[in-house]
DNA sequence: CTAGAAGTTGGAGCGCGCTCCAAGTCAAGC
DNA sequence: GCTTGACTTGGAGCGCGCTCCAACTTCTAG
């Protein structure tokens, strides 16, 4: 556990701001951070694994409330590992089908583009008569998919 | 096209609040909607694909500054149809990184719950360990001494 | 007709997650 | 010593996305 690197230091390998950081530990989501001799902090290797983990908290969208929870039990030691597992496998349970939900969004999104695209090629070469395209490749295609633009979910 | 759904109805249907869906409204996600004698809403079945679009933004964390703009587009007629289709295929990449993004976090995920998992085995088995949280590697299985663990599943 | 449920508006308020400001301390280089 | 710059703190402020309130009007059931 090597304690040296400073806030600006772990600021640029996290990406998250000085600010953040001291927020982080304000709310308890960092533990107190060791400090050099003028007060400043300065981050061991173990900060840096939690930070980590916490981005990876952050990324799958976990609220800084529970994420207090969290840091609340691992601070009170293994007698919460337990907890804590369950904890993270609702939260897994919650990420898995928020990516499920993401993924189909994006398949819908993928069919709307290839609508455009296709309404896109129609107008090049239908609406020459109007006024003069200036470019795009006319190739002629009146191909509309009978569904306008409506999904459910 | 029948325009008969209230307010109330199409919050039940979509998930959103009445709150929710006159706020959309009002900052122009949502465009005018028909209303009754009374001035009450009415909602067509074509406001009806178009939320379910937005909600579909919303779920891939679209911003509403962003759904707002592909709105006004939407409102401008076909002549729009390649700006939109250019803002889709730019939040599709943005989505497509995000949902990798929240798959390796959740794999990492796995692999801690699947930690504390053998932790808690060698706790049930033996005494307890240290503090250990620092992920990784499962170490051997061992102990040192304190107290038995509580809750399983 | 009446009661109560459901709808309307403009505008205020809120929870989240930062983000920044003011005012100060400290360390290093000239 | 002086300057520069990175750090410190408490607390204020902000942008987003709702969420709710007050004060009505309108619809529906009995």
């Amino acid at each position: 556990m090597e304690s040296h690197l400073s806030i600006d230091e772990v600021a640029k390998r996290t990406g998250l701001t000085a600010h953040t950081l001291r927020y982080y530990e304000r709310i308890g989501l960092i533990a107190p951070v060791a400090r050099a001799a003028g007060g400043q902090r300065r981050y061991a290797a173990s900060d840096m694994a939690w930070i980590e983990f916490l981005l990876r908290l952050r990324t799958t969208h976990m609220p800084i409330g529970k994420m207090q929870t969290f840091a609340k039990l691992r601070s009170a030691g293994d007698r919460t590992v337990s907890d804590r597992r369950q904890m993270l496998e609702a939260h897994l349970t919650d990420v898995l089908a928020n990516i499920e939900a993401m993924r189909q969004s994006a398949e819908s999104l993928r069919v709307k583009i290839a609508y455009y695209r296709s309404f896109e090629q129609s107008l090049a070469s239908n609406s020459n008569t109007d006024e003069g395209d200036v470019n795009e490749t006319p190739k002629s295609l009146r191909a509309r998919t009978r569904k306008t633009a409506r999904n459910r979910r």
